[in-house]
DNA sequence: CAGGATCCCTAAGGATACTG
DNA sequence: CAGTATCCTTAGGGATCCTG
């Protein structure tokens, strides 16, 4: 149990604490559907009836999902309107939706590697060569899994987005 | 909708595939429980109990999870015998398992952003620095969520685990 | 300690029909 | 196109009690 350092070596009290942000990120995109319409802001969709379809659940459970994320913040509502057509809504990705990515990306490269034999891969857009989820630290090093540790700051640190 | 490259631009044709490897993923690990096992098996929890207390579900739960978890390949049962007691089962998290890690971190990464004043942080324990999720090229790029992209290719590619 | 059995409740989500 | 409304099924999970 060396990953969690310093005062979390104290296993039980931490366990105290339970507000665990992982639990919490879970309990607002954390089911299926709700990842999938991520997956599809990330892709472009941004119609309502394209979410339904393309993620293939129901138009129900779409406005459900879609207002859950909205009112978390990692979509957004914004009214176009096509000519002659009355102003709609459409949904895109805000900036703290954006930042979700890289869970859907790990997932994505987790299922590719070990459930699936799809070609599919990620891609750096600017050179064109594949991409991958990393772990890395601040002094640059790559950090591999059984590197990574859990500590407790003092107060906020510098560190952020 | 740049994201999606070449074979994929045609964005109903490759919908129709309907095979997304997220999907599998959030079908194997994708509740707030069995997120939050891994979480335990990677800070080094390995006996049924503690599951059970530190993730706050029920004996119940607990069992169903652990077991589609060892199912999944995600966590081995490995039997274990204190001095004394009869034989017992504890679990570990196996190769996939470990390579599934970075789905957390990017939850906890993300939680701990948007959701959360937490004052725990990522670490390398090698070198100490603080430690994130980063989405890295295979020319070394580190890549900007907008510059991430999903490409088809012809068959399996030389970048594996 | 490591479960299994039973009962009950809630959320996710399908199917279908209807509306502005 | 973008939803809402209704009905129903299933899975997750709590509570409690029991077993090896």
């Amino acid at each position: 149990m060396t990953v969690l350092q310093g005062a979390l070596a104290d296993r039980d009290s931490w366990s105290a604490v339970g507000h665990c942000p992982i639990e919490k990120t879970m309990a607002i995109a954390g089911t299926k559907s709700a990842m999938l319409i991520m997956r599809e802001a990330f892709y472009g969709t941004t119609r309502f009836d394209d979410f339904a379809q393309r993620v293939g659940i129901t138009k129900a459970a779409t406005s459900a999902r879609l207002a859950e994320l909205v009112e978390a913040g990692l979509l957004t509502k914004r009214p176009y309107r096509e000519p002659g057509q009355r102003s709609r809504e459409e949904y895109v990705l805000t900036d703290a939706g954006t930042e979700f990515m890289p869970v859907v990306w790990a997932m994505f490269e987790w299922g590719r590697k070990h459930l699936d034999d799809s070609r599919l891969r990620l891609t750096h857009i600017g050179c064109g060569a594949e991409a991958g989820v990393e772990i890395r630290c601040a002094a640059g090093h790559e950090v591999p899994p059984d590197e990574v540790g859990m500590r407790l700051v003092r107060r906020a640190s510098v560190r952020g987005s």
